[in-house]
DNA sequence: GTAGAATAGTTGCATTTGTCCACTAAAAGT
DNA sequence: ACTTTTAGTGGACAAATGCAACTATTCTAC
């Protein structure tokens, strides 16, 4: 009579996710996990490491300069607090400046240093392939597809659409 | 001469993502914010707030009776300490419980409680309808792609195929 | 033109959250 | 037996995030 194989109760590759097995959210959240992670390790050492907040403001400043705070923080949905620690900061790497808006006593204008442009040029080429990379596998085909459906999503959740 | 209007150089609906644009992660971080804070406003109150981890945790646990938390840990993309944290916190909660695998003497099983059981069944509700809810305007056909995509994407990257 | 509402940004605070690392105990491999 | 791997624990630490309160400016309405 065969020895009954020890290991776990339910291996890893067999357990089923219940409900979540279903629901589009579950994935997002653990893909995102994975991907945050795969993208830091790729920034390493670039001071931008650290997720979608950093990388997201300097491209924008960068193609947009003049561009206010609350724009980007809409556009990566945080709210202005955590916004003007992003500037702060970014602003204290020296990556982008800071002026009153001639319009708006309010508002502010950011512009890319040249630290800031070098910087940003390293960034488009880390963040689109690893984008690439990380969905290698799925058929090019699926990807557009992907690509186009989440971008609606995004647009409209983000409030840029209606 | 018809006044020139006021307001940001950068209108948030007109602004371009630069490569984030085309970018598959860019849109995944975005909405896993968004899908994040929705359902957290779902789990008001419900002691599971807060975070992909208790949730999975909780429906693993009862739907896999004995299943153990570095199982769980592989599959919510987290690390042992984390985990063991997350175990403490919700034994804390009396929704589940904690037993010495009978078999190795290193390893633990959880079971659910009587109040975790409900809270599953609740859950359950919640991140089912929370889910198509978000991606409603999503078209039925799309939404199944886009499940059999993002599971393909996550079984992989969490080590469950091959 | 003035009062009240809305907007941009700052600051403090609390809370969460994860990460790194070292450590123990047990099991598996050789 | 000796070594390596695996499961889990605990501490320390860094950081991000969100909320709420507050100032200053601009916009709306009357």
């Amino acid at each position: 009579m065969p020895m009954k194989k020890k290991g776990p109760p339910y291996p890893v590759e067999t357990v089923g996710l219940d409900v979540l097995e279903d629901t589009l959210s579950f994935y997002i959240r653990s893909i995102n996990i994975a991907l945050s992670r795969d993208l830091d390790e790729r920034l390493e050492g670039l001071d931008v490491a650290r997720g979608t907040g950093k990388i997201t403001t300097l491209l924008l400043v960068d193609s947009h300069p003049g561009i206010r705070p609350s724009v980007i923080a809409q556009l990566i949905m945080r709210d202005r607090s955590a916004m003007g620690r992003l500037v702060d900061q970014m602003i204290g790497n020296e990556l982008i400046t800071r002026q009153a808006a001639p319009d708006d006593g309010r508002a502010q204008e950011l512009y890319i240093t040249e630290k800031g442009a070098d910087l940003a040029r390293k960034v488009r080429k880390i963040a689109t392939k690893q984008s690439s990379d990380f969905f290698a596998d799925v058929p090019e085909k699926d990807q557009k597809r992907l690509l186009e459906i989440l971008r609606r999503v995004y647009r409209r959740t983000a409030g840029l659409d209606q």
